[in-house]
DNA sequence: CGTCGCCAAGTGGTTTAGCCAGTAAGTGGT
DNA sequence: ACCACTTACTGGCTAAACCACTTGGCGACG
């Protein structure tokens, strides 16, 4: 019951999309080949052609497709089409494989990490005090917030969002918006805020206090080496919520292209048909 | 001749994206507002109303856009929910009304630099012998390319996503596609490697060498002032080729919010109709 | 008089059937 | 052997229609 939230009523043109994505991202359907026919296919997924073009429409804006006229719809790399919005998907896809996105998860806390960093390091140049005060005064809500779990995220996310415009540069606003919205998208994310929330705060605290001083080189190093900490503490608590060893993320990353989506049973394709087929 | 390389066949359904978000990101649909009804929009795009809800559904996917099952077609804040490749389609509405987006290409490189500063420190740290052998045989290719536009900006676009590659974090490359990709879509991108091409070159000669070093922090610090040198000449390049006065980006960046899309003649909306009604 | 329940109009969601426009490969000619 | 044409696919798009849901008003009931 309590499992449910949003599951019962999906739209037939989301539900296509995501098997398609599947499909492609776990090598069912192989990059440089053609897609079955758009008649075939939605006969398939069991939907009108119709909601099956639209499902198309939005895998060729996300660059995993490029349907050509006459003669079909071609797959595409999406590790050189694909844009950061596809992160979400390929971490979903592990997760409903019954494994944790480790190595993902890992990745995403670094580039998190690294904007983080650098969004204190701009905002400490640029923040004014109006927003300075803002901030101070909404770190004191968040604090308040640490009973209830929806509230608390929220305002974390709302923090998030207020260095970023701190910075005055939207390149970073909307960046943050992507990273922020892969990040919640993943299940469990809820608990990631969960874990550490003294700490966090703390960090937050300290922070605010790097901005004030507008030191951009201070503000960054102390950032990288906070952040640094808890993203690690976190994926501790996380290997061991889940039972699992591999808290070591450094290591296992091997030549880039082949540690994709996977490490799971088998089906999952991604690791195999990759390159060889691509280029040819 | 030359310069209508793509212009004629446009899809129906990317013309109506393309005019509803223009609607959107113009502020001729107000935010927190519904869009026309499906029916009445249809007609008014010219189109069929199937291929205005292939758009609408990837609008919705954009963020832009939340349909309503009974009710309508709410219009979201793009400030809010949308990600980095709206930059693209916010810079390029800028254009077609006859201006340079200044404010948004600093916003930009200067997100690529930061990125690339990251890429550098991290990439310093994990990239293999057989991808320094590469890179440098790249380079190399790159170099002599100088003579064929076309070529050279493939080659130094592959150069980039190598290095991203040498992260080994595939959020970074993710997010080094979609930098790209935003980037590439500006008009007159194509001059902007062609203008300090030597320099550019010894520049990325300069980062190899940082890397073979695998010195992070040293690799971080040059890289960053190593382009903010190239990208603050090619704003003063582009500024005079255009003939305006602005090189000066740091200082016009008011409270964010209303900086956006904007700086142009009238009825570009996104200024006023904002935060008043947005809230509420 | 107030409130509840129902019904009708309008909205997005989806489907069926069909036509148009390209492509590619087979097939005939020369 | 080569070239043009035909044909049988492909995706692109439209038309009309129905379903599902929300909303708001109207009327019956308490």
């Amino acid at each position: 019951m309590t499992e449910s939230p949003a599951p019962p009523k999906r739209k037939a043109v989301d539900e296509a999309v995501d098997r398609i994505r599947a499909g492609i991202l776990g090598g069912e359907y192989r990059v440089g080949t053609d897609l079955p026919g758009e008649r075939e296919l939605s006969t398939t997924l069991g939907v009108s052609r119709l909601t099956l073009r639209a499902a198309l429409s939005r895998l060729e804006a996300e660059g995993l497709v490029k349907p050509v006229h006459g003669s079909g719809t071609r797959v595409l790399d999406y590790r050189e089409h694909g844009g950061v919005e596809m992160l979400g998907h390929m971490a979903t896809l592990v997760q409903l494989g019954g494994e944790v996105p480790f190595a993902l998860l890992a990745d995403l806390l670094e580039l998190r990490r690294v904007v983080a960093v650098e969004v204190m390091g701009i905002a400490a140049e640029r923040i004014t005090e109006a927003e300075l005060d803002e901030l101070a005064r909404h770190l004191v809500y968040q604090a308040s917030c640490t009973g209830d779990a929806q509230k608390y995220v929220a305002a974390d996310i709302e923090t998030a969002r207020k260095l970023a415009q701190a910075t005055h540069n939207q390149a970073i606003l909307l960046l943050s918006n992507s990273i922020m919205r892969v990040l919640m998208q993943q299940r469990g994310m809820e608990f990631t805020f969960l874990i550490d929330i003294e700490k966090a705060i703390s960090t937050y605290k300290k922070m605010l206090g790097l901005l004030r001083a507008r030191d951009p080189l201070a503000a960054r190093k102390a950032t990288r080496t906070l952040l640094a900490r808890l993203d690690r503490r976190l994926l501790e608590r996380i290997a061991e919520l889940v039972g699992v060893p591999p808290p070591k993320v450094d290591e296992g990353r091997a030549r880039g292209a082949a540690t994709t989506t996977t490490t799971t049973k088998a089906t999952n394709g991604v690791k195999k048909g990759s390159d060889g087929e691509a280029r040819s």
